[in-house]
DNA sequence: GGATAATTTGAGCGATCACTCAAATGTGAA
DNA sequence: TTCACATTTGAGTGATCGCTCAAATTATCC
């Protein structure tokens, strides 16, 4: 009853995700777009209605990814502490396609033009959102007696956090760096040993 | 014998300084940076060359202003540990102005379109530079006896650089959080905590 | 196989981009 | 006063921006 649609979405967003994240919002113009998601202007707008609504779709997308890859370390931790302390040890190192970047949703908290519409809403709702998955697994932690009770998990996973963001802009200012590994082997090895 | 500059330069490079700054390289048109300087597109090329080399020396006057900032810091301090902790401590503080943003270093840094260019490089050498200023304490507090002797200044240095750039970026976003507070007094008397 | 409908297509829209340059302007020297 | 000249001025450059829409295309249904 109708035409196909020749892309698939779900690698189109997953393109537009590269290319937003390495060059930011107002960088990246719809002539770059078309080429990474071999789409026409027509197509684009069709299916994302504009270009803010594919950098939604796209940090959304981002925002699963980075919640997968924390389930993922999860499922071979054997505590909540140590899920904490790989996940930052897992957060310096290259992904699969060998890319290390600073989190996409810092970038986009550091895009003050942004802030003010619905893609620095969604920014901030995303890194409330993974701030609070770290609270949980230091809630868990406590939970399950392995934290003390009286340690403030709110601060324990700002702090957490705060410590990430750090260690991926160090990593993608310096890959391969000793130094950043190290420090982010200390910070982990501090985590688990809140562990009583 | 020629007509007088109706504008202070370094009164521009100022006024360019808060719009990079706060916009980034790419969201700063033309059109915002004649109207912050209040100056014709002609006398900002006579005057800086382009776009870029006023970014430039912005950047420049950002990273001296910066450096002021720790030399004033340094006066008031009794020893070097205390001068890094009551840095901390200043940098999760509005300023004069009432401004409290991520460090503009930073923010350039992660402007990855920017990397390759002069703009990247100048970048990278501030960051660089101002990582050796708080060595430079380390090391000093080495000299004076207040650091244990095997410590690694190269190591404390960049591990206070990510504490106050992710503290700065965390009081960007939630100004006047006491939360951030707290921890910036958590890291600037763990500093103080050094001295043997 | 013709009608219908969903989708792609890409030329081109007005707006804005960074930037230029001929003309106007202000200044100190003569 | 007049001249020489550095400097400002701002309309205007071609290029690119995000985006639109009429036309072409490809599917399905009868």
């Amino acid at each position: 009853m109708s035409r196909a649609q020749p892309y698939d979405r779900q690698t189109a967003i997953d393109a537009a995700m590269t290319l937003f994240w390495e060059k930011g919002y107002h960088a990246t113009s719809l002539k770059d777009l078309e080429a990474a998601l071999q789409m026409k202007p027509g197509s684009i707008y069709a299916a994302f209605k504009s270009k803010e609504g594919l950098y939604l779709e796209a940090l959304a997308y981002y925002g699963e990814s980075f919640e997968q890859r924390l389930g993922a370390v999860a499922e071979v931790s054997d505590t909540p502490l140590k899920t904490l302390a790989n996940f930052m040890r897992s957060q310096v190192k290259a992904d699969e396609k060998g890319v290390l970047r600073a989190c996409m949703v810092v970038k986009t908290l550091l895009d003050l033009p942004l802030a003010d519409g619905p893609i620095g809403a969604a920014a901030r709702a995303q890194y409330d959102h993974t701030r609070n998955a770290f609270a949980d697994l230091f809630r868990a932690a406590q939970a399950q007696g392995q934290l003390a009770a009286d340690a403030d998990a709110e601060v324990l996973a700002k702090r957490y956090q705060m410590a990430i963001t750090a260690l991926r802009i160090e990593a993608q200012r310096t890959p391969n760096d000793p130094l950043v590994a190290e420090l982010a082997e200390t910070q982990a090895a501090e985590i688990e040993g809140l562990a009583v």
